[in-house]
DNA sequence: GTATTAAAAGACCTTTTTGTCTTTTAATAA
DNA sequence: TTATTAAAAGACAAAAAGGTCTTTTAATAC
């Protein structure tokens, strides 16, 4: 569904705001070891997401990352969006150049109600409350075993 | 969604088939100019769907491709999974290594319905219901339109 | 037979995605 | 100030996806 870099984004942003919630400022071999990500791939994704301002960085001894409290909820579309574009929330399940309620591919209907669904899940959800939910039912954040 | 391969495959399965319900058979310059892909990845990619079944070949004069009419209709999962494997039918949205029901990811409650209904599209439509579907009401393989 | 047509095979290339590593910058600790 | 820590920047590389082209094989037309 989501590219690799999507999915290590949400995984990690979801664990610093966990660890925020802890007042700890994860870096980032905390948590490329903790979502299961390359160190250097992860560092270079939460460069260009604490450029885009979706986290804050702090370097040097005690640095790392951190959400900015009074920042509202961030909803998954948004940093989804930011990462790999928002072809899935709008494009053609029939791989037509752009999907036309007046002039509908084959799937248009069927696809059209699943696409829908899917653009509800992420602007419903937010870092924020994937990370509460976490905390209230212990939820996973990695596999311990081989895919 | 899709990868352009099976976007490509689906398009071109779909034209065939709707070719051969007028007893033609389109070649591949026919096909990839019809769906809008590549002239020589739609020969590539249906020179793979022929080797493995999902279609049959003539070579010189009058040659084509056709879906042996005697063949049971084709899922498109079937063919979706012989493209691109069957990640997007099973895979966890968190991008955790597998889905596991007793040890849910933060998105497993929600993905999990939208990953349902994503198979139950691709389980229940086949090229040919896709076919009949376009002939009835005369829906969209290509645009015009840039993207 | 020969010419022509069209798919099969497979080499090759480009772009995107994924991942790695080194050097630089900025913060804190001593 | 100097040492240490950790992110920022950016070069580099491997793998996958997407795409192109040439040569070969097999069918039909003559
Ligand atoms: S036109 Fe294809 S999904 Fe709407
Ligand atoms: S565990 Fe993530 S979708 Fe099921």
């Amino acid at each position: 569904m989501f590219k690799k870099e999507t999915e290590y984004a949400l995984r990690g942003m979801v664990y610093i705001q966990l660890q925020n919630l802890k007042d700890r400022r994860p870096g980032v071999a905390e948590i490329a070891h903790e979502i299961e990500a390359p160190y250097f791939f992860t560092a270079k994704i939460f460069q260009r997401l604490a450029k885009q301002g979706f986290v804050k960085s702090m370097k040097g001894k005690g640095g790392g990352f951190f959400i900015e409290p009074e920042k509202k909820d961030l909803p998954l579309k948004e940093l989804i969006i930011a990462i790999e574009g928002e072809e899935l929330f709008i494009g053609c399940g029939f791989g037509l150049k752009n999907c036309d309620e007046n002039n509908p591919c084959p799937l248009h209907h069927q696809y059209g109600m699943i696409r829908d669904q899917i653009n509800k899940l992420v602007a419903g959800e937010t870092i924020q409350s994937l990370a509460q939910n976490t905390l209230n039912k212990t939820l996973a954040f990695s596999r311990e075993t081989e895919k």
